[in-house]
DNA sequence: ACCGAAGCGAGAACGCGTTCTACGCCGCTA
DNA sequence: TAGCGGCGTAGAACGCGTTCTCGCTTCGGT
């Protein structure tokens, strides 16, 4: 619903009937896309120049604002790719755990480590996700439910009371981690911990009394 | 600790020396931060130009940049304000309800409704709040604990295990919420039943089969 | 074969956050 | 009294996201 087509232009209007033009076409939105990320890889959201992306990707700054209407349109297509690669990922490997606490807990910890592997690029996805501009809100809906998804899947079959506010709380609680550390508020670990005495508090009320949280720094 | 002291002063350097003449520096930076929220009221965050605060509060720019040394550093400012006040608005009325429960949810709705009424002003502070900026990450951590202490004073004297888990992790649930509501994903309606609903899962057990969430939209 | 639309390249232009330059005023201390 | 450092003003200048201009090419319909 929210795949990046071209702009103003009519829903399903980008369909199947210029071959090679659409193939070119389709090579140069991940050349954008590509490039966007190689940048921020290294030097995060700021590193990201629109001059700069246009130039790697070897296109005019016209043809890459005609396909991603503004720089945070265009991080959040890579961060879409992202999200999708990193949900793939984990659910290759299922959750350990017997209950839906622990397995939870599991994947966030996988998801964590994944997120603070590259830790500039997390961090220009997640800047482009939380800027306010309302243009982008279908987009960033779409990410959104990418995280719940996950969530889902590690709660899934246990016998979870109200499922769907747990799982949509637990999503808050991770985007509200995730942009805390990328403004550095929060480190990494201080993150992972959050977010799991959350899911804790949410999803297993016998082991509240051990967590105990003691507040941070 | 995090007051917007004029910048790269030693810590109480602006102390009591110069009365008539601190007066004026005063008055000036009341001025400018009447005039950054003026400015958001009207047209939130991207109303609030800097050149504009200049000149409304009758100063020159680099006076504005001495002071505050970057927009988002200013309506920091102001919101360290605004959520002062509204703390101080709510403590003067206590929370209505018997239970922690009842309580956390009437302060919130309380808290909701007064963001609420000027849409513009909260978007823009929100906004500041949300930039990814890692200079003003301690006023950030103001602000936050503000709004900690406004869930505390509702949960307060109740039998809650892990007080501190279940406050910090509806923090980060009001933070998320709202920054969701600016960016258009959530109506006021939607903002206000998510973060009820964080608090019921997390404070009244008994109560979350009769929540029984549905998803929204 | 011609037209108009659409995609693209190259680069200038514009807006706003931020920084810099040049200067004046005031209170301090040698 | 002279100089000096801090704060202030006025305004130009810079950087980057975004928009605009203009000309070229390709393609589908007539």
């Amino acid at each position: 619903m929210a795949e990046p087509v071209a702009p103003n232009v009519a829903p399903g209007a980008l369909g199947n009937s210029r071959p090679a033009r659409d193939l070119e076409t389709v090579a140069r939105r991940k050349r954008m896309i590509d490039s966007a990320v190689d940048l921020a890889i290294i030097g995060g959201y700021d590193a990201v120049q629109m001059r700069d992306v246009a130039a790697r990707a070897e296109v005019a700054i016209g043809t890459l604002y005609r396909h991603y209407p503004s720089k945070d349109h265009l991080l959040l297509a890579a961060l879409a790719e992202q999200a999708t690669a990193l949900r793939e990922r984990l659910a290759q490997r299922p959750p350990e755990g017997t209950d839906a606490a622990a397995r939870t807990t599991d994947v966030l910890r996988r998801a964590s480590r994944a997120l603070t592997r590259r830790p500039e690029l997390t961090a220009a996805l997640v800047t482009a996700l939380s800027s306010p501009e309302s243009d982008t809100a279908g987009f960033k809906q779409d990410v959104e439910e990418v995280l719940r998804a996950i969530i889902t899947t590690a709660i899934d079959g246990a016998d979870i009371p109200a499922p769907d506010g747990v799982v949509r709380t637990l999503g808050y609680v991770w985007l509200a981690v995730l942009s805390a550390w990328v403004s550095g508020t929060l480190d990494a670990q201080q993150m992972t911990a959050d977010l799991e005495t959350a899911a804790g508090l949410l999803l297993d009320r016998q082991r509240i009394d051990a967590i105990s949280m003691k507040p941070h720094a």
